[in-house]
DNA sequence: GCTTGGCACTCATGCCAGGAGAGTGCTAAA
DNA sequence: TTTAGCACTCTCCTGGCATGAGTGCCAAGC
């Protein structure tokens, strides 16, 4: 589908005059505001020409006409002049991620800032540790009888801890002897490698292994798989969203906050968006579940020394200033990427001066 | 104040009424309701006392009565059966409780499970562990040049990480080293000692101790003076309060939510009530903050071998059943205090075989 | 053939009046 | 002290009406 000059001109003003103030647009201020000096009625024959095509509606006979998805859409692909974020804008981001060191608070900063800059909600998925990450340390720790505390702790300085069931009382000599076997053995290796050795080593075992290294195998084995099912998405903001009369109503607010609170059904949206590099943008149903259905979706994946581990983006209305914000999520995405190698590269380095 | 056992029966009706379906109450319905046989105008004369006393309110001339503030209070104090809980759903309960070990699990699963049987907001605020909790293991684990992962692990087995900045590198042996030295001198102290006695050592420290041993001291008191500032309250279920018509607007809704998030208040509330055992009731404006001024806040404090060490409890608003409500927040403070000590007993049992 | 002014038309919004319904307060009688 | 009765008040709903915004269409103009 492709659109004359003039048309195109009037519905991109027409789109952004929408996102500024939410209200139906009319061919009077369309008039107005576009800089081509046509009459309303012009305007009006255009604008029947953009429904015919899908790309506006009016919800009613005498309101002025509103974008559809459709028409969003051929906005974002072919019209938009993504805004550079202000060069202090983007140091005041970096400051913010200078200010944190730990993986986790870098990935909860981020869902914050987004939600701050954007006004909207922000998301963050932590990185898939698992294929990416690699074996640093693990401790066994005795809490009471048979109950022992595992703590795992990933090259890039994730701390993970579980509580697992023993078969039988251990001492603490026991456990450190363990722990030192795990520690020698596969430091530095990728915590799936780590997952298929274990796997191996309990069915090469049986009876002719020492049983300590039967704990150590089968306590990692418990941890590790705890590891997957972690809840792995950081949503903050939520409240900003009442703000915007479209989603004022209490229904669909229910519905958007208990996505929030499921989680399962963005962190689909998320992983579907993970392959494509760069920044993506759902637009109302597009994003397939009936929560978004009136809200737009901006997510950019985010690196480790060059491997998309994980995403990020900010959801709100259909009507956000997509120019904006969608600078905002690419810059966060590579700030992000840039303060979660930099906690990995010095590592490397040290590693390359043993 | 005191009331004749006719209004007395009347109020608590009214109350019961009223909290049922949240609409105002008229003599009529009053009158059938209630088991006395007295026609609605005597209703109407009763009413109006209650009225002089402030104990209910009609929200304009001809609607029924609705409990005020100070009807709820006196209702809660003098007139309330708490309804003790079904023994099947109290062997629910524990079943949520056993199947987690973790601590910070059980905080979650405690907020969880108050939520989903009031269908109202859950609160815990973890345990304050600084008064409690004492010292088991330390680890440090170097990150990259000079940034140094510290692990702390306290008796009852949460798990604290921090990553802080070190004055120069230090090898792993170091480390090791003065680990090891904190492991041996602290283990089984209280946190709080374990910060006094750090404190003393700094200052005596000087230039005649092992740098390393300096290291130590200093790595774990930045350690330690971040535990203090974790945000340690556990919301869940918010999304519950956006099915109450009189909360229904999004302003008041969004003040709400936005206490949810900053947590501050919340947490001086539940600070505030817990030197009081038992569980306790703050109706409306009793809590002393804006954003719950049209809310009821319940609590009721959980211990740890005998000693309160934190506060749980559920927000709705004035109109909850409160004599479920209060019997199941009395509960799980009861279950969460026995899940968590029966995590720490095993451990004195194995401590006392030392 | 595109553009435009004019005009009839539609629809949301706000306002006012009127009727129904719910519930009260007051008074006078039991 | 209780109750029946009655006037009164207030909300809520409805219909009517004017207003204003904006459209669609048509015919005239460039």
């Amino acid at each position: 589908m492709s659109l004359n000059a003039r048309a195109e001109v009037l519905l991109k003003t027409l789109i952004e005059r929408y996102i500024a103030d939410g209200q139906p647009v009319g061919s009077r201020v369309l008039a107005r505001q576009t800089g081509i000096d046509l009459s309303p009625a012009t305007i009006r024959n255009v604008m029947a020409d953009l429904e015919e095509l899908g790309l506006v509606s009016s919800p009613h006979t005498s309101a002025g006409r509103i974008p559809t998805e459709l028409g969003y859409r051929m906005f974002v692909d072919t019209m938009l002049r993504v805004k550079p974020l202000d060069m202090s804008e983007v140091h005041k981001l970096e400051q913010e991620f200078l200010s944190h060191q730990n993986p986790q608070q870098l990935i909860e900063s981020a869902s914050h800032v987004l939600s701050e800059i954007c006004k909207l909600t922000g998301i963050v998925m932590a990185p898939r540790r698992e294929e990416q990450a690699t074996f640093r340390q693990i401790d066994f720790i005795n809490l009471s009888s048979r109950r022992i505390l595992v703590i795992l702790v990933t090259q890039d300085g994730q701390v993970h801890n579980r509580v697992i069931a023993a078969d039988r009382d251990y001492s603490s000599a026991e456990l450190v002897q363990a722990a030192n076997y795990f520690n020698e053995t596969y430091t530095g290796d990728y915590l799936s490698d780590v997952k298929h050795a274990l796997l191996k080593e309990i069915q090469q075992a049986s009876d002719d292994m020492q049983r300590i290294m039967n704990l150590a195998v089968n306590m990692a084995q418990q941890a590790f798989n705890a590891e997957e099912e972690t809840d792995d998405l950081v949503v903050s903001g939520e409240s900003n969203l009442m703000d915007f009369p479209e989603l004022g109503d209490v229904r669909k607010l229910r519905k958007l906050f208990d996505a929030f609170t499921t989680k399962r059904d963005l962190l689909h949206l998320l992983d579907r968006s993970m392959r494509a590099g760069g920044v993506k943008i759902f637009i109302g149903s597009e994003s397939g579940y009936d929560a978004l259905s009136e809200c737009s979706v901006v997510t950019a994946p985010y690196q480790v020394d060059g491997q998309i581990v994980g995403m990020l983006g900010v959801i709100g209305p259909t009507r956000i200033p997509y120019e904006q914000v969608i600078s905002i999520v690419d810059i966060t995405a590579r700030l992000l990427s840039g303060a979660l190698s930099s906690s990995e590269r010095p590592h490397r380095l040290e590693s390359s001066e043993h």
